[in-house]
DNA sequence: ATGAAAGCGCTAACAC
DNA sequence: GTGTTAGCGCTTTCAT
C-alpha cells in the first residue's frame, strides 16, 4: 500500500496544458479571468488526464472542503435503527441531501452526535475540526439545543435547523406543522367529525407544539370544542396506547384521533381494535410522519407526510449558496401533505354510548 | 465567511506542551519512541485545548485520510428510497458501517455509482481521487463488476466485495446464503413438506444462485425431488407474482415455497391469497432479506435475515485492519440466520388436488 | 489575463 | 527518544 498519492495532480495538468497551476486553479473554480481559448485547452487537458481535484487539498489550501455534514440524535437513530421498523427518516434525509451535494460536486456526511451528554461540545467540536465542512444540517432535537446551535455559530459555519423557527444563527426550517395539523384536521370536519381528539408529542420538541396548535386553531375555525380531547404522549408506542386509551374512556368520546406521530397512531389503531371499534367505520384515525410501515397498515393509515428528503435537499442548497446569498430571513417552509388513505370516512351517524 | 482556518492546530499544542510538532505527532498517533512522561504531557495539552487533527492535513501529507467510502448501485438505490416500501438496506449498512467506523476515529461515506454506465471508470475514479478513502466497501452488482474490482485494484486501494466469493483482489465477504437457504429447506422438510417450491433471483447476481444451490443440495440430502418446483425472477414484486402462478399451476403444486428476496415472497402470499390458499395452512411461505415490511404482513413472514449491519460493521473492520493483517485467505462469512414468523407451518396432510 | 511565491496542517525521512 | 527539514496538492496573496 505504501504512500497512496494522488495520480494525476493539477501540476499534471499544468504541464500538459502548458500553463501555470494558477489557471488550471481558476479553471477548476470556474473563477473569471481566463481567456476562454486558455481554458478550453486546460479543460481538455483535464479531461484527458481524468484529473479531479483533492478535497484534501482544496481544504488545506484554506478553500472550501465540500462537505455537508448532516447530524442526528445518536440514542433516537441507534433505537430507530436496531427496531427495524421501516422508519426511514435517515434513508430520507442521507439521499435527498446526497443527491443535491452530488450535484453540486459536494459530499454529505452522516454524523451522531450524543444530545443528552455533556460531551456534546466535545463530538461536534471533533466534527467540525477533524472535518471542517462548509455546512452542516441540523435535526430536532438538536435544532433547538443551544449549545449546538451557539458552537456552530460561534465557528461560522453555515448551518440549518430542520424544525425550529426560532431567530438566530442558522436557518431556520420546517416542514409546515402547524398548517398541516390543520389539514388533517380540516379533513376530518369536512368528514362530519366533531369530536377530534388529539394525541400531542413531547415538549422537548417545538414542533410538537406547532401541531397541536394547527389542530387546535382548525377546531376553533370550525367553532368545534377542544375540551377533554388533548392527550400527550413522546411519539412512542407505548405512549400512544396509553393516550388513545386515556381519549377512548372519555364519557363522549372522540369519533376522530390525530396522533402527532406514526407510532401513536398505530397504537391507537390497536388499542380501537381491542375495543371492538372498527376503523374507519367507528374511529377515523390520522398520522404524523407517514413513515413506509403507515402504508402496511390495516388499515393503511391516512397519514401527513413529512418531506423529510426534500427539505434536506433544500437544506443542501441553501448551505452551499451560502455564501453568495446568506440566510433567508423568514423561517423556509417546506411543506408537506396529507395522503387519504383507508383510515378516515365519515363520521359514525349516532354516538355509541 | 472568509478563511476558515483550524482554530488549534498542532502547532499550538506543540508551543503549549513545549514540545516538537513531531512529538505531538507521533502521541496522536500513538506511535512508539515516545516517553510516557512526555506522552501525558502532550496528553494534556491536547485536552486543554482541545485539539483534534484536520483529516484533510492528515491526509496531505500522506498518511491516512480517515475515509471508508462505502458505494451502492444507483439506480437500483434510488428505486428503493422512492418507493418508500420500508426497504432498510441504506439504513443498515450505513449506521452498521458507521458506529463501528466512528469507533476506530473514521468516517464513511455513502455514495452511489451506476453499474451500467459507461462512466463507471470516471464517477468511481472522480469519487477516489476527490475523497481518497483509506478503504471501499462494494455491494452487489459492483461486487462483481471487474471494472469496479479493477479500477480499486489498480489504485491500490482495500476494498471489500459484499456478495462475491470469487479469487481476486479484495476481501470477499457473503452473508452464507448457501447455508441459509438450506436452512429455510430443512425448516420446511421438517414440517412435514416435500413439494418445496423455489423462487429463484436473477443470474446476474452471484448469491442469487448460491441460493438455489443451498435449497438444491438440502433437497437432495432430503431425497426429496426438485423437479418442476424451481422458478426464476428478478427479485421484483412482479416477477414473484409470475413465478408463483406457475409454481401454483403445476399438476403436483409445491406446499411451500422459499422465494430469494422479499419483495417475491410478498408476491406469493398475495397470488396464494387470490385462490384462497390460506398461509400457512395449505401453502407455507419463507422469504430472503428480512426487510421491516415482512414482519408486518399478514401473517408475518418467517424470513431469512441478511446481516447487513454485521456485515458492514465487519467490512470497515477488516479494511481498517488491512495495513496490519491484510486479506483473510477465505471469503469471510458473516452469517445469517432464519427468523420463524407465521408463514411457515405442518405441511397439509393431503393433497389439494 | 497570467504567473511566482508563500503557506495551509500535518507526517515521513532523516538527523541527533 | 526527540527535533529538524522537506513536501503533500492546492489556493491564496501579490506581481507582472
Amino acid at each position: 500500500m505504501g504512500r497512496r498519492r494522488q495520480s494525476v495532480t493539477i501540476k499534471h495538468v499544468a504541464a500538459d496544458a502548458g500553463v501555470s497551476l494558477q489557471t488550471v486553479s481558476r479553471v477548476i473554480n470556474k473563477e473569471p479571468n481566463v481567456r476562454p481559448a486558455m481554458k478550453e485547452r486546460v479543460q481538455a487537458s483535464i479531461d484527458k488526464l481524468g484529473y479531479v481535484p483533492s478535497i484534501a487539498a482544496q481544504r488545506m489550501s484554506g478553500s472550501r472542503s465540500y462537505l455537508i455534514l448532516a447530524i442526528n440524535d445518536r440514542d433516537r437513530t441507534i433505537a430507530d435503527w436496531r427496531a427495524r421498523d421501516g422508519r426511514d427518516w435517515v434513508d430520507q434525509m442521507l439521499l435527498g441531501g446526497m443527491l443535491t451535494a452530488a450535484e453540486r460536486g459536494y459530499r454529505m456526511i452522516f454524523e451522531l452526535i450524543d444530545t443528552h451528554s455533556d460531551h456534546v461540545e466535545r463530538e461536534l467540536g471533533a466534527a467540525i475540526a477533524a472535518l471542517q465542512p462548509d455546512g452542516v444540517i441540523v435535526t430536532p432535537p438538536h435544532s433547538e439545543n443551544p449549545q449546538i446551535t451557539g458552537l456552530l455559530a460561534e465557528n461560522g459555519i453555515p448551518f440549518a435547523r430542520i424544525g425550529s423557527k426560532e431567530d438566530g444563527p442558522g436557518i431556520a426550517m420546517t416542514m409546515g406543522d402547524e398548517l398541516l395539523a390543520g389539514k388533517a384536521t380540516d379533513h376530518l370536519i369536512e368528514l362530519g367529525h366533531m369530536r377530534i381528539g388529539f394525541i400531542a408529542g413531547p415538549d422537548e420538541y417545538s414542533l410538537a407544539g406547532w401541531r397541536t396548535d394547527g389542530w387546535r386553531e382548525a377546531m376553533g375555525n370550525a367553532e368545534l370544542d377542544c375540551e377533554d380531547l388533548l392527550e400527550q404522549g413522546d411519539f412512542g408506542f407505548e405512549s400512544g396506547l396509553a393516550a388513545a386509551q386515556a381519549l377512548l374512556d372519555r364519557e363522549n368520546p372522540p369519533t376522530a384521533i390525530i396522533a402527532s406521530s406514526d407510532q401513536m397512531a398505530l397504537a391507537a389503531l390497536d388499542v380501537a381494535k381491542e375495543r371492538g371499534l372498527h376503523v374507519p367505520r367507528d374511529l377515523s384515525i390520522v398520522s404524523f410522519d407517514n413513515t413506509p410501515i403507515v402504508r402496511f397498515a390495516t388499515p393503511s393509515l391516512t397519514a401527513v407526510d413529512q418531506p423529510i428528503a426534500r427539505t434536506a435537499a433544500r437544506a443542501v442548497e441553501l448551505l452551499i449558496d451560502f455564501n453568495k446569498h446568506g440566510a433567508p430571513q423568514a423561517p423556509v417552509v417546506v411543506e408537506g401533505e396529507l395522503i387519504v388513505r383507508a383510515s378516515t370516512a365519515r363520521a359514525p351517524t349516532r354516538s355509541r354510548t
